[in-house]
DNA sequence: GTTAAAGTAAAGGCCTGTCCAATTGCCGGC
DNA sequence: GCCGGCAATTGGACAGGCCTTTACTTTAAC
C-alpha cells in the first residue's frame, strides 16, 4: 500500500528548463547579476520549443530567481538574497492566517536575529545601528519618517545577525502588513513613539555589549508591546486582504 | 524624472491572471482542495489567450498555490499550509549558503516553536509528542526508524506551536539538508542516539510542564549539539548540492 | 571632435492555431 | 450489477508570427 507513485506529477518538460538554469547556477556558469542565454538560444540548448522554455523562466520568476526585462534579457537579480513575498501572502490567504501569527512569527525570526547580532555583529553594523537609533529620536515628530527608522533599523539587525536566511525570512514575513504598520504609526501618541525609540535603545545597547540574552529578551518584548498596541486599534483578525502592495506603484 | 513608472517590470498580462485567482481566493470563492475553472474558460473569463493563461498559472504553481494534473484539471493543494522549498533551495546555491546558515535558521525556529508549545500544546499534541519520543527510545537498533521518529517529533512540536507560518518555515528550513541527515545517522554511534534520545524527551517534558524558557533553551541545546555532532564529520561548506527531493509522499 | 538624433537589430510579451497525452466518466455489452 | 472500451474534457507542448521595448550603432548636426 505503500509505494507512492506520484513521480509524473511535474515530469514537465518546462522543468528540464529549470534543471538546466540549475546546473548552470551550480556549476557556476550563472551568478548573480548574470544574464541568461536569450530564450530562443535557450530552447536550442535544452531542446525543447521556445514556450516552453518561457515557462520554464516563469517558474523561475516567481521563485525569485530570475528576472525578466523585455528587450533586454533575463537576469539572475542582483544584492541580497530575497524570499518572494506573494507565496507567504497567497497562503496567508488561503489558510485564513491571522495578524497574531504573523507577529509571532516576526517575533521568533527577530529576537533570533538580535540574539545572534549581539554575538558577532560589526562595528559597521554596530554604527549603522545606532544612526538609526538616533533617527528614530530625531524623528519623533514626523512619523513616517520614524518608521523609516524604525524598519530600517529592524532591517539593520537582521543583517547584523550575519544569517542571510534569517535576514530574508524576516523581511518575507515584515512585508506581510508593512502597509497596515504605515497607518497605525499615523495615529501614534507622542507617548509612544517615544516608548518606541527608547526600546530600539536598549535593543542596541544590548547588541553592542555582545549581552545575547537581554538582546533576545529586549527584542521579544519590544515587539510584544508593539503587538499589544496595534491590536488595541484594530479587531486583531483578518490577514487575508490584499496585501500584495509588494509592486511599489508609485503613480 | 520623479514620476517613477519605472517599476512596470512586470506589467505581465499574466499577472492579471494571478491577480483573478487572488481575487477568487479573496472572496472565498476558492479554497484548498478547491477545483479553478479549465484554462480555456479562464482565459474568456480574464479575457486573455489561453497561453497567458498557461503562464499565470505556472507562476501560482511555482509559489504552490495551485497544482495541475494532466487531464484532470488544475487545483489548490489541501492539507497544512506548505512553503515551496525550491526557492530557499535556489537562493541557497547562488548566495553559497552554508550548512552552519541552515543549521541556525532551524535552531532559532524550532527553539521559537519549543517555546510557544510549551505555551499552548493540546493534549492530543502532547501524547504525538510522547509517542515519538517513546519510539525513539524503541529504536536506538534502527537508524532509520529512529530518523523518523526524530523528524515526526520535531515536526510534532511545529505542530504544537499553534503557528502554522512557523510550522511551514520549519519545514522549509529542515528539507534543506534531509537526505544529508540520513547519511548522518546512519554512521552515529549508539551513544549518540541514547543522547539524543534524552534530549528530546527533555525537550517533550519542558512543554508539557509549561516551561517556556526550558523548552526553548533545551531545543536550542538540542540543536547546537546536534550541529556540532554533524560538523565534526564533514567540512561543514557547502549547501549548493541539489537538493530538490522535496515532494512528499505520504498522502 | 564631440554630442545628439535616427536607425536597426535583438530580446521578451503575447497571440492564433494545432496537435498530443492523460484523465475521467459515460455507456453498452456481458 | 459489473467490467471494459470509447469519447469528451483538460492540461502540455509546439509552430509561427507580430508587436513593444531596449540597447547598440551609425550618422548627422553643432
Amino acid at each position: 500500500m505503500s509505494v507512492v507513485r506520484e513521480r509524473h506529477d511535474t515530469l514537465d518538460s518546462a522543468a528540464a528548463v529549470v534543471a538546466h538554469v540549475r546546473q548552470l547556477i551550480d556549476r557556476g556558469a550563472l551568478g548573480p547579476g548574470a544574464r541568461l542565454p536569450p530564450e530562443r538560444d535557450l530552447a536550442r540548448q535544452v531542446g525543447v520549443s521556445r514556450p516552453t522554455v518561457r515557462a520554464g523562466l516563469r517558474t523561475l520568476a516567481a521563485l525569485g530567481v530570475v528576472r525578466s526585462r523585455r528587450g533586454s534579457g533575463t537576469y539572475i537579480p542582483d544584492g541580497p538574497p530575497t524570499l518572494g513575498v506573494e507565496a507567504l501572502s497567497f497562503i496567508a490567504a488561503l489558510h485564513k492566517f491571522t495578524v497574531d501569527h504573523v507577529f509571532e512569527t516576526r517575533r521568533i525570526l527577530e529576537a533570533g536575529a538580535a540574539a545572534l547580532a549581539a554575538e558577532r555583529a560589526t562595528p559597521d553594523q554596530l554604527a549603522t545601528l545606532a544612526d538609526e537609533v538616533a533617527g528614530l529620536f530625531a524623528s519623533l515628530n514626523d512619523r513616517q519618517v520614524f518608521l523609516v527608522h524604525d524598519v530600517n533599523f529592524h532591517r539593520g539587525v537582521a543583517a547584523a545577525s550575519g544569517n542571510p536566511i534569517v535576514a530574508s525570512m524576516v523581511e518575507m514575513v515584515s512585508a506581510l502588513y508593512s502597509e497596515r504598520r504605515r497607518a497605525t504609526v499615523e495615529r501614534a501618541v507622542d507617548r509612544d513613539l517615544r516608548d518606541a525609540a527608547d526600546a530600539h535603545r536598549q535593543i542596541y545597547q544590548a547588541i553592542r555589549a555582545h549581552d545575547v540574552e537581554r538582546a533576545r529578551r529586549m527584542m521579544n518584548d519590544h515587539l510584544v508591546r508593539a503587538r499589544s498596541y496595534q491590536a488595541k486599534e484594530e479587531g486583531s483578525k483578518p490577514v487575508g486582504a490584499k496585501a500584495d502592495g509588494s509592486r511599489r506603484a508609485a503613480r
